[in-house]
DNA sequence: TGGAAGTACGTTATAACATATCCACTTTTC
DNA sequence: GAAAAGTGGATATGTTATAACGTACTTCCA
């Protein structure tokens, strides 16, 4: 006898579909503790840091989780192009299109904390360019930009 | 009766100079403690954390270093623009050309460990075009690329 | 069908990174 | 030379991430 599957957050057909498609291509399994991770991720309007992320979980299931398991959920997440990490807010967030693979940059506020992953085909170039022009093979990019969304300027000029 | 200064990491008078001119122009203190901090980040070939730089200079200075006075130190040099942050691997590395305010893209190898800094102009006037796109005041943004840098990758081809 | 191999994941402990609080000392300023 | 501002030491704690080890589950194939 199994145990009852874990309470999860509320997740949209959309994208429990998305990640299921998702990792069948890629023979990986999504199991119901990893889908619950990102079913929380998806519920929240921020990123989350791992720890927010433990203590969310373990009010929704009522039972401990250990840090390593979070963070080997995120890992499997990562790398199945289901979620991103803001290097420099050290939180993560679900990818806003795990339809393909991408390269995202990142339009933090400062003010109401919300992030958008914007996909610009721009920017990978431009840093590929100047990579290049360095004799720098690049693989990978960080890009973040930290700043107040339009929102957040419209209210702070009230 | 002062103490002995602290030993301190070789310094080439340029960056002496350069470090001493940008806090007097500040009216910012460029103490013995901030300088050794700043001399053993430019003897290093590579980013450093702020534990790693405070077992060097415990070990050049003989005596205990809480991390508050490196992490303070760290803040002040930042804050005069004689060092950055590399927020995707938690580290710091002394600025390439201090000499003025500008906004960096890093280049970090992942086989040497090495980061280059580099300048270019498009990438600032890139990063507000996307953001202006969407509605978004950009005010700061990190650019860190990972891959090979050129010496390495002649290497890997032996 | 049952056993080997690989994957998932729980538990405990610890490493690595960063900040809070309090206080003593020094430098600047008036 | 006293008040204010700046600097930095000591101790404690908070936050983020991984190590080491063991158990259970899944898959696959003989």
């Amino acid at each position: 006898m199994g145990k009852e599957p874990a309470k999860t957050a509320p997740l949209a057909a959309k994208w429990r579909k998305l990640a299921e498609t998702r990792c069948a291509e890629r023979g990986e399994r999504l199991t119901p503790a990893r889908l619950a991770v990102y079913a929380e991720m998806l519920a929240s309007d921020r990123p989350l840091s791992a720890y927010e992320l433990i203590a969310l979980l373990e009010q929704r299931q009522e039972r401990k989780i250990a840090p390593l398991s979070v963070y080997r959920h995120l890992d499997f997440l990562m790398r199945n192009g289901l979620v991103h990490r803001l290097q420099s807010a050290q939180s993560y967030l679900p990818c806003d299109h795990p339809d393909h693979p991408h390269e995202s940059q990142f339009l933090l506020c400062s003010s109401c904390g919300h992030v958008d992953e914007v996909e610009s085909t721009g920017v990978g170039a431009l840093l590929s360019e100047i990579a290049d022009e360095h004799g720098f093979r690049a693989d990978d990019a960080v890009v973040e930009i930290k700043g107040v969304c339009g929102t957040c300027a419209v209210e702070e000029s009230h």
